[in-house]
DNA sequence: AATGAATGAGCATTCATTCAT
DNA sequence: TATGAATGAATGCTCATTCAT
């Protein structure tokens, strides 16, 4: 159910000014097999949803799927490319900027939260179906993922070589341990709930930077 | 669909007065059959994991199977429920012991991180499978993993109303975000890798304490 | 539709004195199974003959064929196995036998004849359905027909030696040319036809003998 | 549905007055689509090969293919009218011939199984695939054959009356032997083997010739 | 002449579960 | 206790064909 989530929130924004287009003709069949897929993936987990499920959701038949994905797997595929793009695109983003060590972490950890947040289905779906795709799949996968924590990572022991972090914890478990607690997001926040993806990332955020003190 | 099924066979008692004794060996099929589901949902899913290849690993039939568990559903429910077991039991003895809030909140924190690492099968499983539950035993799950949350928030509430944490982060949230880092061991942790249980659950109860100093 | 043919008439022979048993429930499924599979190959090609026409026609579910046989190829593999097996068996018969060797090899071919004729289906699917067998197993199939063109052409090449056979033509050639007639008898021959299955072999036979006249 | 399409665009002359002139290179896409299908239905069956792999192999698109062609089935009888054209147009030649009958048949022997050898896909598709055909078309092709095959005959029932081959057996029943020694190349000959087409040929004319005697 | 998105019916196969024994 | 034959519904996927452009 709950048609939910705020989808491509901050990057791609307004798709044409002045809203949906007519007919749902502009709206690709590509883009809502997607859309769908990772609604229900999130929802019922992807062995547990049937490609029959997706195409019904979508409004196509399943010849029209396989069209334009090669299998269920390469469904899950995408979702994950999508994913991974965008998260180690933002943290760059965070992580190339000016000012301080301390600063950048923060600000890169808050946007994280916020961004996991508002992309909740992704989220869960992440942790929860990485073993389903096929082992090459999931090789790449796990490759971009590391890249996306060794990217963090150093921002870690830049601050640890500065002197504004702690050097008694390998900064490799630092990002273990804050990324844990990110991906867990998805297991328990809920959109409707008291605390915003803001607030939850600041507070995050700061238990973080806290905890890195030297 | 037979709802029912007998259990818990050894623990609950001799089914029928003069039968098979229930000391022997606690039923070793039944104890076999759930060791092989833990490692096969942690391998490959529940839903990935047929009851073929369960009996096959367990050495007994299907029949044999379906005579101690009513449904593969219930060889999962059996393992939430062993997990759920072990952590509330270990997590009470170590909240309601003597000594200073901080010593116990990470006594307790290192006991769950080595804990986990020691069961890394069913932590792989917990997240992972949860939504595979029927939505009955689905909600005692959560209702039973929420009692352990409140049990830890607690700890956390005692330290903050007497001083010795900080308070402007709620204590849920605290909860959280360290329980995130335990659940996300079951991702990254490697048996074989350069930190033991005891170091990791050492480091990280490290960083809960930093990030909870006033 | 056709239900046809005498399925396996000079090997077996009766079952039970007494003729059919009662209840189809002492005629396994499996032989069932492998009947229809069989007819219904030569009829309309394996390809073209669902897996849900064979359990249809031999009164079962999908399920119970499945228990049977690992796949659809599986019926396939073991109608070569029984047709390789009934062949290579009776060659050996009429081969081994003591006489003159022309003899024999009149008998020989008379037989191969009667019996292709007696199992017209297996030959009509011997040699269209070979390409839809396994690598592995269409290998096995090769290296079986192998041994038995061997075995006929060992014969030949006695008789080319003790002078009873020209020896102009190679004898590989003569066992080619002689089993083509004999393969190709699945696309014309007709039970209904003018000349029995014997009237057809002793004509064969003596074309072949003839055409081996020194 | 659609049992129409533009079949042989090239030979029926032009479509549309004033189109493309129908002179150019007699089609080359027909002539490369139906080449690739010979080639992959030989290899694979009929069944086995999809429309996709055969507009592949021809660098072309579906849309090009049913333009061409009504159907898959279509592409099927090209094939087989192709065949029975050269082959009869062939046999035609050689029967008419003057000289001696036993000439005649041996020559035209000879070419036959030149001629098979040389298009050897043509030979395996042949009787591999004639069920594959709707009942239509393959009643057009075993009437077609027949004729072929009556005029072998003719020629050997001429043979008989003049008492230069044996009568003792029926004419028809010699060339249903020694065609099925033809059509079974298919399954055994090899081009890079020992024996080349024409060595073969004349060996198998020679068996026949030998086998005729009165 | 040719494209390629889309259809819809059909396919082989899997699987949790039942039940007579 | 335990077996294993059998079920029946569902699953992912293929494919010849159509059709607007």
């Amino acid at each position: 159910m709950a048609r939910s989530g705020v989808r491509e929130p901050a990057t791609t924004g307004e798709e044409r000014p002045g809203g949906r287009p007519p007919m749902g003709k502009d709206e690709p069949v590509r883009r809502r097999l997607l859309a769908e897929a990772t609604r229900l993936f999130a929802e019922k987990g992807f062995e547990s949803t049937s490609v029959q499920e997706i195409v019904a959701a979508a409004g196509v038949t399943k010849g029209a799927m396989y069209h334009y994905f090669g299998s269920k797997d390469d469904l899950l595929r995408e979702i994950y490319a999508r994913v991974l793009r965008m998260q180690i695109e933002r943290l760059v983003r965070f992580a190339d900027a000016p000012g301080p060590i301390p600063d950048r972490v923060h600000a890169a950890a808050v946007d994280v939260i916020v961004t996991t947040v508002d992309n909740l289905d992704d989220s869960k779906i992440f942790f929860r179906s990485m073993h389903q795709l096929a082992p090459e799949n999931q090789k790449a996968v796990r490759a971009e993922r590391r890249r996306y924590h060794e990217r963090f990572r150093d921002l870690l022991v830049e601050g640890q070589r500065a002197g504004v972090f702690r050097d008694d914890v390998p900064a490799d478990l630092v990002v273990d341990f804050f990324f844990g607690s990110v991906h867990h997001l998805g297991t328990w926040y809920h959109t409707d709930g008291r605390l915003s993806g803001t607030e939850v990332g600041r507070h995050f955020a700061d238990l973080l930077l806290a905890s890195l003190r030297p």
